[in-house]
RNA sequence: GCCCGAAUGGCGGAACUGGUAGACGCCCGGGACUUAAAAUCCCGUGAGGGCAACCUCGUGCCGGUUCGAUUCCGGCUUCGGGCACCA
């Protein structure tokens, strides 16, 4: 027996589909915007493992369209960007033909794929018609004061020859290639998110997103509220500033340190100290972060200089490195005794340590920090206090004399907005020497990015654009004069963080997208995407999103009301690679297998929002499955089999497991559960023409080919797509008869058939009846019953 | 170091609110059809014992609650992830 031909079929649909689409564009009914995050065409093509989060996006949408929603389920190239970039220079071209080429190689794969993605849509980040928006809204950030230039120590990745935002930096490596990152003294643009840190972390709870991702932003928010401490200094009118979540533990302040890039630290170096502090402090500079995170031991020097501790009286003041210059004050309050860094400090240095916090009231020896909670000793006035309220208690003493203040702090840095490549949105400003900054006028953007021969990053810390003289040197729009054109571009994710709100208007001039347009579908109702993007991506578009409602652009704050997050195929234990380099390819799977064998194999190789290893074999059992209902199609669909009472039960069963499961987004189960009830169809001796007819539909969204023919192998002729998602009837889905399990003391000892709705005196009885020998003599001394369940009886010994 | 999450057959995984653990599939073994192969169909497949009906054990480990625990509670172990001197 042949197998069914999937590429026949799949073929004459997908045309079938361009001539029809499966959805009136001019619809009234209910908006769903269902969103994949969009891929960045730096590689040249795409592997099974991006496949399953576009699966489950259009299954989804598919689903919606069948419940009687209109669907915008778009899809466009994040093309801009250093990966994009390195990825033309391996391949020796430039960038914008690369790019070209990967996105047709691509957009040929999920065509093939069949998805829905309706193409008039598409969304190209590089396109001028695009990127005049990416400026325009920096254009507005600029004079709304959120974007700024400064110089700073900024993270420098040396393989990439390029700054990197904090996000791009974690632990000290370069996001993209993972070689360590230096500290580099760099004139940068910024943007100031940190002004948006409560919103981005309050508007949190309201979001539909996995727990993990919110807990992952709100970490990365790190917000923690303490006290700023103003510490006078002997003989010197200098403050030092430190702040602390501890206020409590003044007292046990035993000395104070102060980052080696704080301002204060030469004036506060006296001269006997001056060679060795001088010398720390340069060779902490020349350090990267990832060698000073990999220092076991705490390293410092003394100052010379003593601060006065209000509580205890002066107190030394060192230098070291394990306080960071851009946390906090840049200065801490060191209590060893309730610190352990602290007190690693101490221990090395021979500081002293004092116990100010005691869970019993006594003062017992320190053997370590102590961490915990208690009450307040060798503080004073403030001894017997708890922690709570000794934190109150000290701070307000210190308010009484002007040298303390409540204060909040967050982790969240200003974010690094420019950088040094050629393959980015040219930043729209120009330099003048009389205006400074000025911002390109609305009616010149978008400023383009001139194409050049050479495009190759500088090692100095430069743009390559800074060589495009002729492009470089224009007029200041303010006075005329002799300007310069800013030549450092923006990075990767400028154009994704806003790119959802232009898809409901793809062609707008006038506008990032039409009020109504943004009005009619926005925000997005469904996202999808990998966890990868949790304090990149989905930080900076919430950013985005707030910063445009605030000027009135948008309606509504936070741009994904729903997020889901894909896991990660691997394979024989590793990641995929975009591009020629490792993974499965659908186009090796597809001639095999086809397309819709593949779908649901990438939903049933593993609950979706888990990584999961890709199986080559797997592929397997949904192929046989298929060919399976195939056979079963062609015996019965011409037939006229009678509906008995067993298949109309069995049907709205089917309506219910798949429709529920869906619901769920278990979609490996849905999977399961259709190969359950086909392999029931098999085993009967015909099926009638009302269930294949619900089973054509319920594949529909997850096997779209196969449905579609099957609904026309029963004689229809529109599309199952015209077609609304089955109802289940919950009384069909009762049964006369139950099979429960009968238990004694816990253990199963059989099973049996009772009338669904027997009750508990009759089941028992029965029960009692079929393990007549096994309770004979045994004295029962409870008896419980779960209808539909078990039957538990609990006998003495 | 801190914070999250997970642990079920040879493998991927299933099990609704505490109620028959192992659905569905892969792999593997046996059989049918075939000249043969492919495809397909049927049977078996957690471990151990028994001719059999059946019995015992079994969801990382130890303990608890319960008539009953993969599910709830306490304490561990291992693995994965996030952050990492954040004061």
């Amino acid at each position: 027996m042949p197998r069914y031909d999937f590429s026949g079929i799949e073929k004459k649909w997908r045309a079938r589909w361009k001539e029809v689409p499966i959805q009136n564009p001019a619809s009234s009914k209910p908006k769903y915007y269902c969103l994949d995050m969009f891929p960045y065409p730096s590689g040249t093509a795409l592997h099974v493992g991006h496949w399953r989060g576009y699966v489950l996006s259009d299954v989804l949408s598919r689903y919606k369209i069948l419940q009687g929603y209109h669907v915008l389920h778009p899809m466009g190239w994040d093309a801009f960007g250093l990966a994009a970039e390195n990825n033309a220079i391996k391949q020796r071209k430039h960038p914008s033909i690369s790019i070209a080429e990967n996105i047709k190689n691509m957009k040929r794969q999920l065509e093939e794929m069949s998805t829905i993605y309706d193409w008039n849509d598409e969304i190209n980040t590089t396109d001028p018609a695009y990127y005049k928006w990416t400026q325009w809204i920096f254009a507005r950030m600029f004079e709304h004061g959120l974007a700024y230039e400064q110089e700073m120590p900024l993270n420098w990745c040396d393989e990439c020859k390029v700054v990197l935002a904090n996000e791009e930096a974690v632990g000290g490596v370069c996001e993209r290639c993972k070689s360590p990152a230096t500290k580099k003294n760099l004139r940068q643009w910024m943007l100031k998110i940190t002004a948006y840190g409560e919103r981005l972390l309050n508007d949190l709870e309201s979001l539909d997103w996995p727990e993990k991702v919110k807990k992952m932003q709100t970490d990365w928010i790190g917000k923690s509220s303490g006290t700023e401490i103003d510490f006078a200094v002997q003989g010197s009118d200098a403050k030092i500033r430190a702040f602390t979540t501890r206020p409590d533990t003044l007292a046990g302040a035993t000395f104070m340190v102060l980052a080696p890039e704080h301002e204060l630290v030469k004036k506060l170096t006296t001269s006997d100290q001056n060679d060795k502090v001088e010398e720390y402090v340069k060779h902490a500079a020349s350090r990267s972060s990832v060698d000073r995170m990999q220092d076991k031991e705490k390293t410092g020097v003394f100052t010379g200089s003593y601060a006065i501790n209000p509580l205890i009286g002066p107190i030394p003041i060192w230098v070291a490195d394990y306080v960071l210059i851009d946390y906090g004050t840049g200065a801490i309050m060191c209590v060893p005794g309730h610190d352990t860094r602290d007190f690693e400090f101490a221990t090395k240095f021979d500081l002293p340590i004092s116990r100010v916090i005691s869970p019993d009231g006594t003062d017992a020896p320190l053997e370590e920090a102590y961490t915990g909670y208690g009450v307040l000793v060798n503080s004073g006035q403030f001894d017997g206090l708890t922690v709570a309220d000794g934190k109150e208690a000290i701070t307000k003493y210190l308010e009484a004399q002007g040298s303390g203040t409540k204060t909040i702090n967050y982790k969240l840095r200003d974010w690094v907005f420019s950088r040094q490549r050629y393959w980015g949105e040219p930043i729209p400003i120009i330099h003048c020497p009389t205006c400074g900054p000025v911002v390109v006028p609305d009616k010149d953007l978008p400023v383009m990015l001139p194409k050049v021969e050479s495009y190759l990053p500088t090692s100095t810390g430069e743009s390559p654009l800074a060589l495009v003289t002729d492009w470089v040197n224009i007029a200041c729009p303010k006075c005329n004069g002799p300007g310069k054109r800013e030549t450092n571009t923006m990075p990767q994710w400028a154009g994704s963080s806003w790119y959802f709100l232009r898809y409901p208007d793809v062609n707008s001039n006038d506008a990032l997208a039409s009020p109504r347009a943004i009005k009619d579908w926005l925000p997005v109702d469904y996202y999808v995407g990998g966890i990868e993007h949790a304090v990149l991506h989905l930080l900076y578009a919430r950013f985005y999103t707030k910063f445009l409602y605030d000027i009135g652009i948008l309606q509504f704050h936070e741009p994904f009301t729903t997020l889901f997050n894909i896991g990660m195929i691997n394979y024989k234990g590793k990641k995929m690679s975009k591009g020629e380099g490792y993974g499965v390819s659908p186009d090796d799977v597809l001639p095999k297998y086809g397309c819709d064998a593949l779908r649901l194999y990438e939903m049933f190789i593993s609950p979706p929002e888990l990584d999961c290893e890709w199986d080559d074999s797997g592929i397997e059992g949904v192929s046989r499955f298929l060919n399976k209902l195939w056979r079963i199609v062609e015996r019965d669909a011409t037939k006229i089999n009678p509906a008995t009472t067993e298949l109309a039960r069995l049907r709205h069963r089917i309506v219910h497991d798949i429709t529920t499961r869906l619901e769920n987004l278990s979609l490996n189960t849905v999977v399961s559960g259709f190969m359950e009830h086909t392999n029931t169809l098999q085993s009967l001796g015909g099926v009638d023409r009302e269930t294949l007819k619900v089973m054509a539909i319920l594949l529909a969204p997850f096997a779209p080919h196969m449905a579609e023919e099957i609904w026309e192998s029963l004689g229809h002729k529109d599309s199952v797509f015209a077609q609304s998602w089955p109802t289940y009837d919950p009384e069909m889905l009762k049964t006369d008869t139950v099979e429960i399990a009968m238990q004694i003391n816990g253990k199963l000892r059989g099973n049996i058939n009772i009338p669904a709705d027997a009750d508990k005196e009759a089941a028992i009885a029965a029960a009692k009846d079929a393990l007549a020998d096994k309770l004979e003599g045994a004295e029962i001394a409870k008896s419980i019953y779960v209808p539909g369940r078990i039957i538990n009886f609990v006998v003495k010994a």
